[in-house]
DNA sequence: TAATATATTGAACACATTGTTCAAAAGGAG
DNA sequence: CTCCTTTTGAACAATGTGTTCAATATATTA
């Protein structure tokens, strides 16, 4: 890829997570984002259909990266020893989401984060269905998508309950809050 | 209120709701608004500061009639005999769904609904707290709050699941897997 | 009914935002 | 150096927002 062309990606994409510190998504117009980025218009839509479609890509660089770490291909992160359950995928997502080292916590602060929630949820889906096993009741009688639907779902309810209140809490009461909420679904 | 003032109110919400049937929230422009409910512009922002005013007011309509009729306030529901269990506001809520009686479903149907989901999830947030009671375990292992807001949120998800599935499974399916969802957390 | 108060109307307004186009300028690759 | 690609900024039409105003229509009350 040219050098130009990841300068001006990258230069938009800082802007933006700058932006999203201080707005709502919502109120983010693509005028201020080529201003802070100091990049030309016609240069943004270059690269950029539309402000939904930078957000999707922005998703999708964030959750590889996430995606992969969980998976274990990235063995630098030094709290790979803190994961003690069969799925500790999720004490390793919070502990991304505490040390804020990527910018899901600025994105899942903002209002009108909806369209990143949704990337979130389906993220989060494939990694359920990949990575955690269901006890054996729950397993008959419900779907399977269903369960899987619920585990996303409540995971992304409880950080974002963690958020609104402050992040008060330590990651490791947050984790043992939904272990909790899920025990009888999750083996 | 004056006839004239109910007559452009009613008549705002009925084009909106209407509207709401075709497109996304965020795409209705209040132009658009104005044209369906045949009614002056200046009209429009004399009753409501803005498009998200006027979702909010109809939240409040919405949920007032709800939340009374889940207290009993008003006793013409013939479905109230199907109320099982303790907490049979749920099945409730879910027969107010299937009927479609109120514009519910179609408002979380629509997508860019995240203002209207986060109306829905703090009513029953108030609903929960006021009538459900929790199971003792796990009353002591984390705060009540977080617990309320996990059913509300596990309620709405189970919901938004449902909806998007195409709603092919009956109400009392969807109450039995929710229920199932918060044994142990629900008394 | 008549007088008074209030609501509606539609046009005009200034302003912001969006997404496109184009020719000139700058930067990279071979 | 030369060719190819990207960037630039200005200008553009289209759409939307929220306000203002004077004329008009409709309630309310006496």
């Amino acid at each position: 890829m040219d050098r130009r062309q990841k300068k001006t990606r990258s230069a938009i994409f800082s802007a933006f997570i700058e932006l999203l510190d201080k707005k709502d998504y919502g109120k983010i117009s693509v005028q201020e984002i080529i201003d802070e980025a100091d990049v030309g218009r016609a240069t943004f839509y270059m690269h950029f259909e539309t402000k939904d479609f930078l957000l999707k890509a922005l998703c999708e660089e964030l959750f590889e990266h996430i995606l992969d770490c969980s998976n274990g291909k990235s063995g630098n992160h030094s709290h790979y020893s803190s994961c003690k359950r069969q799925c500790g995928a999720f004490s390793h997502l919070f502990e991304h989401l505490k040390e804020n080292d990527d910018n899901l916590l600025k994105l899942l602060s903002s209002r009108n984060n909806e369209l990143f929630v949704s990337y979130f949820k389906e993220n989060l889906n494939k990694m359920v269905e990949e990575q955690v096993e269901f006890a054996n009741k729950i397993d008959k009688l419900m779907p399977k998508e269903f369960i899987v639907n619920h585990i996303s779902a409540t995971f992304v309810d409880t950080v974002m309950w963690w958020i609104k209140g402050g992040k008060k809490e330590s990651t490791d009461t947050m984790v043992g809050y939904f272990y909790a909420l899920l025990d009888g679904i999750i083996k």
